[in-house]
DNA sequence: ACCTTGACTGTTGTCGACAATCAACATATA
DNA sequence: TATATGTTGATTGTCGACAACAGTCAAGGT
């Protein structure tokens, strides 16, 4: 009768820093992750660290080389030209099934939030900008309710989302008022209830906010981050489904 | 210099059989896995076991009800119904990217499996006929060469497989020859280079497929499997991205 | 100088045991 | 009788220890 929220999970704990410690840039790509050191960083047995690195896995987030040492995936540029058409299709699908179900006061949440994400802008406050942005996205997703959908879509945004995050992507240049713009273009278009014109300006939209950052990320720089394509990516999975 | 392909980790041993067990339907939807038990089926500590356990959990394929009991999942209709737009997208993706690719050859392996199809229907061998189904989409697929669009699929279709193969579907009627019809028009339309036909075609395919498996599926008769909706779905990780 | 050998180290894989939790049943008390 | 309380069994969560395996480095032989 006390204690109303029970602790988590070991397993949960450990999975959710370090998927925070991966997404935010604290662990870089490529990065070893060695069971002996979390063990004495967490002060817990190797096991529910195992199965935290294990769930990290599935995610995409955590890669194992030959040697079976445990990295942080190196996200290649390839990586993230291959994720653009997938995740537009998507959210555009998103989109489309809740065009039919979307309600005005809805529609209008979803106009609070594009203000929103305005005045974070303005304000400088760019790490606000990306949850806001994420917020939007997740009203229609939520909204088209779909559980296989926002499962795909989910697990597309986990194991990219630290180089959203970690990214100068919200920051210094015109992006957010484009990104801003089609929003509002979207908004528009759920307003006239045309499920065609919602799934294209989706598509687009997606596909730019992809390109824009793709533009602008390290990789048109210096290629990749460390670790090359040295180590094995996901798709190694020992089924063959 | 003698053991050329040495054995997998237990962890990947464990995980394919019970893979294999849940989608070939030995283990049925709402049976419960316990540890002890798996232990002494495969003879070894349960440690592996839990790892494997959680791999099947991120697949979907296991859920953990409110008591911490492991148990293979049982897929609603919704479950269902909320796949087929999602495939549908993703597969008619992977045919648009595949058009502008795909070289005459790989065509004409397409059409070959599809010939096959017809022979393995015509002899009865109906296993033959999903496996080489699979086959066919898997073409495709691999020609569409993206890894994000591969994972996405695989994650749908690892997570409902063991609804196709343990049902009836490649048995006692009509569907499949249908499917060989539209499987023809695909390829038609890969040799005309249409991208907006084979897209169109390719997701109609994969609705008409998932919704004739719906009708002739267990669900319409006595609704759902054992358990009902009393075991909580996939979409309760710990994070709330 | 070059190659082998063997010991040492770092890291992961696996194990058996104990602790915690909860359901179910039994027992006690009003 | 009905409610409260204790006990037991089944199951999962966590732990510390050992085994296995690859990499490193140094010693020794050719």
């Amino acid at each position: 009768m006390t204690d109303f929220r029970k602790p988590k999970s070991m397993v949960d704990q450990i999975y959710i820093s370090l998927f925070n410690a991966i997404t935010a840039g604290a662990l870089e790509p490529g990065c070893r992750l060695v069971e002996q050191d979390l063990q004495k960083d967490f002060e817990v047995s190797r096991a529910p660290i195992r199965e935290a690195i294990r769930l990290l896995e599935a995610d995409g987030l955590v890669v194992v080389d030959a040697y079976k040492k445990k990295h942080v995936r190196n996200l290649t540029r390839e990586d993230l030209v291959d994720n653009i058409p997938v995740l537009a299709c998507l959210e555009s699908l998103a989109a489309r099934l809740a065009t039919a179900k979307i309600t005005t006061k809805q529609i209008d949440e979803l106009e609070g939030i594009n203000q929103e994400i305005q005045q974070a802008f303005s304000a400088g406050n760019f790490s606000k900008c990306a949850e806001l942005n994420f917020a939007f996205h997740r009203v229609f997703l939520k909204v088209a309710d779909n559980k296989a959908l926002h499962r795909a879509i989910r697990s597309i945004v986990k194991s990219t989302l630290w180089l959203w995050l970690a990214s100068q992507y919200y920051k210094n240049n015109a992006i957010i008022p484009s990104s801003i713009e089609e929003h509002a273009l979207i908004l528009e278009s759920f307003r006239s209830k045309d499920v065609r014109l919602v799934e294209t300006r989706v598509r687009e939209h997606i596909e730019n906010v992809l390109e824009r950052f793709l533009k602008q990320s390290k990789f048109d720089t210096e290629g990749i981050y460390q670790f090359g394509g040295a180590i094995g990516q996901p798709g190694n999975e020992p089924s063959e489904i």
